[in-house]
Parts: C-alpha cells; structure tokens; sequence
DNA sequence: TGCAGATATTTTATACTTGAAATATATTCT
DNA sequence: AGAATATATTTCAAGTATAAAATATCTGCA
C-alpha cells in the first residue's frame, strides 16, 4: 500500500533539489574561497578545456544549455581575468572563437582537481554499485538524452 | 574493472545537474505561461501553503534555504501582486510574519495542481520501485539531511 | 538603568539568468 | 546586384542569488 505514483514522483523531486542545493552551496563556497570563483565560471572552463581549439559563443552556450546573453557575461569576466580569449573567426565577421589562456588552462586544471574531490567527497556514501545505479536512474529522467 | 570511484562519483554529478536543469527548464517555462509567475514565488508561495499561521522571513528563508535578502525581494514581489501580506510580529517589533491571503492560496492550489502534474509527466518513466530506490539513494546524498 | 552583545530584517554591491530586442553580418533567391 | 531572410552575438530589463554591511530592536547583565 503505497502512496499514489504522482505524490511519489513529487518526492522525489523535491529531495532532488535538496541534495543538489546543498552540494551545491558547499561547491560554490569553495570555488569562492580557494579559487575567488563561481560554479558558472568553472562551467564556461570546462567546455574550453574539452575542446581545446576553442567553441564559438553559441556552442558554448548550446553545450552549457544557458542563454546567450548568460555566456557573454561569464566570458567577459573570465576575459578579465585573463584565464580566456576571444578571436575573430575568419570567415565569418559575426562569430567569436573562445579558448582558454595558457594561465587558464594551468588555472582549470587545479580547480577540476579540487572539483573532483569536493564531489568525491560529497558523494562519499556511495559505491560503485550505487553510481551504477544511480547513473542508469537518473539518465532515465526528464526525457531522451544522454 | 569499472572506473575509478572518484570519476564515476563525478558522473553522477554531472548526469544529476543535467537531469535537474531539463527538468527545471520546463517547470520554468511551464509556470511562466500558465501563471505568469517564477519557481522561486512558487516555493515561497508551498512554504506558507504549508504553514498557514506564516512564518517569519528568517523562518522562510530557513526552509528554503536561500539567503534573507533573497527572500526578502521575492516576498516583495508576491505582496505586490496580492497573494501574501506581511504582517507585524507582536512583542518583536524586528519581525516580520508573512502569510497567505485567500487570493494567495487560491492561486497556490492552482499552480500547486499544475506543478504536480508536471513533474509527474517527467518523471513518469519510473514505476513505484523505482521511485522508492531513488529516494532511498538520495537521502544519504551530501550529508546528514532529511 | 544602561550598555554590550545578540537577533531579525533590509539594504547594498555584485554576479548570474532568462527572454526579448537590437545589431551586425551572411546567405538565398530572384 | 539587391531585398528578404537567417544566423551570431550583444544589449537590455527584470528577476534571482549571495555575502556583507547597515538598521532596528531585543536581552541579559553589571
């Protein structure tokens, strides 16, 4: 005798919502204290950093699935920071080329490092069976993606 | 000979954000063409559902688990249209009770309908095992939470 | 009583986010 | 070539979010 499918459903949801919120805060305070950065700004290096050639602002913000509008205000500031670059696309005078800096891509590698055991430690309670099962769980849910 | 544990945690991670941005992604829009309103009005708006009396801005912002300031903004905006009022506290004249009105809940039952049946839909592809499985899985994510 | 510290809330500065409008450049079609 | 349309990006307006500073009020204690 369980509760009807949708009130389940809902729950789950909201649990959902609260473990990410709250690996999240602990995330963003740490980018914040060790790195002096955001979850967004991590995300934009992210992307330069798998494709080394650079994206133009339209493929990163298709692969970050934000708003354009959103890409080019983390990747100005990052600019700032010197951690990445903008060049013209030759070819196309409306199009610009993204890439990480050398200090950024030196910069993203020791943020992915301390990224990785943030997560690692966040997700501690688990093991590889668990993952397993939870990846196949959660790939499941929304639609048909990957 | 799986990955290692850190990596396959990283997985999850990212398969987890995903998941929960598609899924936030419609709720966003879905809420914004129907009602006219934002996620962060609609947990406002489900906090005081839930407790009629109302709660205080730093009981709310608690519940949520967002900062003050934030709620503070949110709740302006509700009051603006009508369904919440903020009333003072007696014998504690820093705080701040706020509360539904009728037109308030009305509205929420709505939405709160509307919301049900959304999430519904995107988590339909999962039985009632299934769901008992994640919950149980997500409950021992990031720490030591309800 | 009166003041030191605690608490409740708002304000401020900055960043992120979206959707829509604006701009600039490309492409297609006649 | 020139006009209509499409594409790439930025700009804009509004809302959401945080951390930190500022206000206002309360409490406990000398």
């Amino acid at each position: 005798m369980s509760r009807p499918l949708p009130k389940q459903r809902l729950r789950v949801w909201l649990r959902m919502l609260a473990a990410q919120r709250e690996i999240e805060t602990g995330l963003r305070e740490a980018l914040r204290l060790k790195f002096d950065s955001t979850l967004p700004r991590f995300d934009v290096l992210s992307a330069l950093d798998r494709y080394r050639d650079g994206l133009r602002m339209s493929e990163l913000s298709a692969k970050l699935k934000v708003s354009n509008g959103n890409v080019t205000g983390i990747v100005e500031r990052l600019a700032g920071e010197g951690l990445v670059e903008r060049v013209a696309v030759d070819g196309d005078r409306r199009a610009m080329q993204v890439r990480l800096t050398p200090t950024g891509a030196e910069r993203f590698a020791e943020m992915a490092t301390a990224h990785e055991g943030w997560i690692d430690e966040q997700l501690s309670a688990f093991d590889s069976d668990e993952l397993e099962q939870l990846i196949r769980l959660l790939e499941r849910m929304g639609g048909e993606n990957a």
